[in-house]
DNA sequence: AGAACCACCTGGCAGC
DNA sequence: TGCTGCCAGGTGGTTC
């Protein structure tokens, strides 16, 4: 499911809602997610008052007034607040209780995702590890150019790579490869400098719409109440082999790079 | 160091 | 209807 603007999205929606709250019991009925959900959570959490929500690359931070909840939604995760007493789910793994009656529910069919504790993300390494955020001001053409210097690997390679550039799936390589006219196979260490700018520059504005719209991504996208989101609407690339490129008329192509679909107007972007 | 692959899971869908 | 095979939003780990 998420991308940045979908974690992003359920940042803004859950934070109003969390923020001075406490947590109560914590309940646990699958702890085989991508890492063991630790089982000393509840300990570490129950009491504790949830000072802040934050996002960082793909991952949920729940600061608390004594360390924090690391949570990241995989491909299949979503987290939503929900009346205590609302009916259990196939996949409804865990369930962080609130002192108001609510409930905060972690759901993930794939089990891709996590949900851990930490002292101090900056020192966690699947924090300390992350990329450049491409909404901050230390993100732009000169940067990405940096990045992309010596290496060899496709551009759409390098955008993807968290540890580069993070909160860049799939979905949105393709589709800001598209707006700035770049072929996917080009090779990252190739590109100018003024196309680096135009792609920098794309990556922000596609993320920034779909934050805007309130996320998007698939069909079964719903944000921290349950609401879906539209972004979708607008994609020029992904998901639309065969039909019509928006720009030129002709047909979209797809391809795999490592093992993901790549979708683009081979008229449009040029290596 | 970098690049190419694999692994982890379930659900949905196309095709037979 | 029901089976099989394939595909899917992420990302750490292994291998070369």
């Amino acid at each position: 499911m998420p991308e940045l603007p979908e974690v992003e999205t359920v940042r803004r929606g859950l934070a109003p809602s969390l923020i001075g709250h406490r947590l109560g019991a914590v309940v646990i009925r699958e702890s085989r997610l991508r890492w063991p959900v630790p089982a000393d959570l509840e300990a570490r959490a129950r009491g504790r008052r949830i000072l802040d929500l934050r996002r960082r690359g793909k991952y949920l931070l729940m600061r608390l007034d004594d360390g924090w909840l690391i949570c990241h939604l995989g491909m299949s995760g979503n987290l939503r607040l929900m009346p205590a007493d609302t009916p259990l789910l196939k996949h409804d793994h865990i369930d962080l209780f609130l002192d108001d009656g609510q409930v905060l529910r972690y759901r993930d069919p794939r089990r891709f995702g996590a949900l851990l504790w930490t002292a101090d993300p900056a020192s966690h390494p699947l924090i300390a590890s992350l990329g450049v955020e491409p909404l901050s001001d230390d993100f732009d053409g000169p940067h990405l150019h940096a990045l992309c210097r010596g290496r060899s690997s496709a551009i759409k390679q390098v955008i993807m790579d968290a540890h580069l550039l993070v909160g860049v799936g799939n979905i949105y390589a393709n589709e800001a490869l598209f707006h700035a006219g770049i072929d996917p196979r080009a090779q990252a260490g190739r590109l100018s400098r003024p196309r680096c700018a135009r792609l920098a520059a794309a990556i922000k504005e596609i993320l920034a719409r779909a934050i805007e719209a309130g996320g998007s991504t698939l069909r079964d996208f719903v944000d921290g109440h349950g609401n879906p989101g539209w972004f979708q609407q607008t994609y020029r690339v992904y998901g639309r082999a065969g039909q019509p490129c928006a720009i030129c008329g002709g047909p979209i192509h797809t391809l795999r790079q490592g093992a993901r679909t790549t979708c683009y107007c081979p008229h449009c972007q040029r290596r």
